[in-house]
RNA sequence: GGUCCGGUAGCUCAGUUGGAUAGAGCAUCAGCCUUCUAAGCUGAGGGUCAUUGGUUCGAAUCCAAUCCGGAUCACCA
């Protein structure tokens, strides 16, 4: 929780008047509910036992608190509550609260000018505003975890996307975070690519074609497939049905027999899958790089395919596990209400599950997190939920804190993304696009023609990727999306080119008159409608940053950012800030306009987004 | 078939520890640039919150049933 001085509370004596100087004004708003009705009623009554909500628009007040369940508990009407409690908070907090309406079982109370300017006045500045101190507390989050034989997609860029901001997000609430990543680098799949890169490639690299070293491969993978389906076809022509002949094509044949030197390590397909592996990396780099994303440790599942069969064996003399008459050992997770699960196969290797206890276990040992969370599809629910429930039955450390971060598939308008039938957008060219884009809108809008070069190029990769970064951040994670490549591109509205803008608009002005030059506050004139808005909202974001860290949801950030923005550019259009009315109310409006940058640029910050001076 | 997730405006999404007349953005229509950046602002139209029943002062939100969509239930990863 954050501690900040309460140097706009002033203490008047009274010991009912003790103010709750760190809480939000919600949170003030509840505890001072609670000693009202004890002084009221001689009752004892919990947050849990009323309701407070922001009042709506169309009536007068700030907070409203929501006294039907008083009524019946209490057995008395809402006028009654509502003028004992209004008057009883108005008289021992006036500080805090200036006036009462009662309407139907809504009290709404409005909140004092005091508060909001003092809270202006202590944290426009602020840039670590809202966000907590270090808890010591430690958590990792893996996500990205890219195959090494294709390159990355849309998908992986609402995964990237999300593990970045949740990681910031963590941090933000006192984590220590710890961003992991398991490349995929093995495995029958890799083989594909390798073995038709051996058939069909006649030496060809990334280099001698000019190709970026993911696609480069990744084009092998899509001509395995084509190659592979010719060939069953003609083999079942020739009589064989379908599932021998997909078993008895050269090609696959020919992988399997991959596989199985890779796993014998014999040299030569060693070397060329570091080859191949390397190019791929070379390109990820690039991806990686001008997406942002990073990681503090890499796993490499060519290293870790073999980890958890120490385990399997714990598990078998701890009788989690059982073994059948061939071999294979096995969970039963029927009384779970699942099925059971292959954990060994019969010829010993370790299935995908496996490794994963065996890697859980390893990260534990490595960094000692409090927890583990896995930014993986929802494809994968059964599997995390199995993974878990295994660990915690061998009783491995802090299996309990295993989080999956399960969020739902990216779809396009035209249906779904098909690796195999080549309907999936490829990063690279979203990248491309988005900040072709901005390009383009920048130079219609011709605002930036004193930027060198460089800068420019750096302004269209801010607003480009921020659009696109918005754009997937800003729906709920566990739910499914629909990428729509109009809307994607789209600056204006809910997106993040207009959030930015905000911020550039706010850095103009001060830019002209900064904020530092001004006597502080108080302030006596009134605060206008739009003023106390700004400053509603504005007093919510610690709740955000915490909201989003406990729900592990960036889109919380990103709806929040996306209305302060909008009440800001009311506000402006409404109210001139440099040529205001008075002296008094430009140091406000100029003290407001800080806040709200600072802000915007901190909760833009939290979803892995900048956010520029000008644009 | 079992399990899990979802269904809110033409489209994309908020809103679900039960609260006031269900909100944004896009799209459509009507306005606003001698004034701090119009990537902006103001206003209008647009809803059987999938359906039915239940719980209660009050249900988009909780419960039950039904319909529709998706994921998953491999000795693949």
């Amino acid at each position: 929780m954050q501690v900040y001085a309460p140097l706009y509370i002033l203490v008047t004596g009274s010991i009912r008047n003790t103010y709750f100087c760190s809480m939000s004004i919600v949170s003030q708003l509840q505890q001072c509910t609670i000693a009202g009705l004890k002084a009221l009623y001689e009752r004892p009554f919990t947050a849990a036992d009323f309701q407070v909500n922001q009042t709506k628009p169309e009536f007068e007040g700030d907070y409203t608190v929501v006294m039907f369940s008083l009524m019946k508990s209490l057995k008395l009407a809402p006028e009654e509550i509502g003028s004992a409690l209004g008057g009883y908070l108005i008289q021992e907090y006036p500080n805090y609260f200036s006036a009462f309406n009662i309407i139907k079982g809504f009290l709404n109370l409005t909140v004092t000018d005091t508060y909001w300017t003092s809270l202006l006045q202590e944290k426009h500045a602020d840039t670590g505003y809202g966000k907590k101190a270090m808890s010591g507390k430690k958590v990792m989050v893996e996500y990205s975890s890219p195959n090494t034989n294709k390159p990355l997609h849309l998908g992986h860029l609402r995964n990237n996307f999300l593990g970045w901001s949740v990681a910031e997000i963590l941090k933000a609430n006192g984590y220590e975070v710890i961003k992991s990543c398991i490349v995929n680098d093995r495995g029958i799949h890799i083989c594909k690519s390798m073995i038709a890169w051996q058939f069909f490639a006649n030496g060809a690299t990334p280099d001698s074609t000019s190709t970026k070293g993911d696609h480069f491969v990744g084009t092998y993978y899509v001509r395995f497939n084509d190659e592979y389906k010719k060939q069953v076809e003609s083999l079942v022509v020739s009589g064989l049905t379908k599932e021998e002949a997909e078993k008895e094509a050269p090609l696959m044949k020919a992988t399997q027999q991959m596989l199985l030197n890779w796993e014998a390590g014999k040299p030569d397909v060693i070397d060329l899958w570091k080859t191949m592996n390397s190019w791929v990396y070379q390109g990820f780099d690039i991806t990686y790089k001008r997406i942002g994303s990073d990681f503090d440790i890499i796993y490499y599942e060519s290293n870790t395919y073999l980890l958890g069969k120490d385990i399997v064996q714990q598990g078998l003399d701890k009788k989690v596990f059982y073994k059948k008459d061939d071999g294979s050992i096995w969970i039963d997770l029927t009384t779970e209400g699942l099925d059971e699960k292959i954990v060994q196969r019969r010829d010993g290797t370790s299935v995908y599950i496996t490794q994963d206890i065996g890697l859980h276990l390893q990260k534990y040992e490595q960094y000692k997190f409090d927890q583990s969370i896995y930014v993986i599809g929802n494809e994968q629910n059964y599997h995390m939920k199995v993974l878990q429930l295994i660990c915690q039955k061998l009783g491995l450390p802090n299996a309990d804190n295993i989080f999956h971060l399960s969020y739902g598939m990216v779809e396009l308008t035209t249906g779904k993304m098909k690796s195999r039938e080549g309907t999936v957008v490829d990063a690279d060219d979203l990248v491309d696009e988005m900040i072709q884009t901005s390009r383009q809108h920048t130079e219609e809008l011709g605002k930036v023609k004193d930027f060198t070069a460089t800068e420019l190029d750096a302004l269209y990769n801010t607003i480009g990727l921020g659009a696109m970064k918005f754009y997937l951040l800003r729906v709920d994670p566990k739910k499914t999306m629909v990428f729509n490549p109009e809307e994607s591109i789209d600056f204006h509205g809910f997106t993040g080119p207009f959030v930015q803008y905000t911020h550039a608009r706010i850095k103009s002005i001060l830019r002209k008159e900064p904020v530092t030059a001004h006597t502080p506050l108080p302030v006596l004139s009134p605060l206008l409608k739009l003023e106390k808005e700004l400053l509603v909202i504005l007093e919510q974001y610690p709740g955000i940053i915490e909201q989003a860290g406990d729900e592990h949801n960036p889109s919380v950030v990103a709806n929040y950012v996306f209305n302060v923005a909008k009440i800001f550019n009311s506000f402006y259009t409404e109210h001139p800030i440099v040529s205001a009315e008075t002296e008094e109310k430009k140091h406000v409006r100029l003290k407001l306009a800080t806040m709200t940058a600072n802000v915007i640029r901190s909760g833009m910050q939290l979803l892995g987004i900048p956010v520029p001076e000008r644009m």
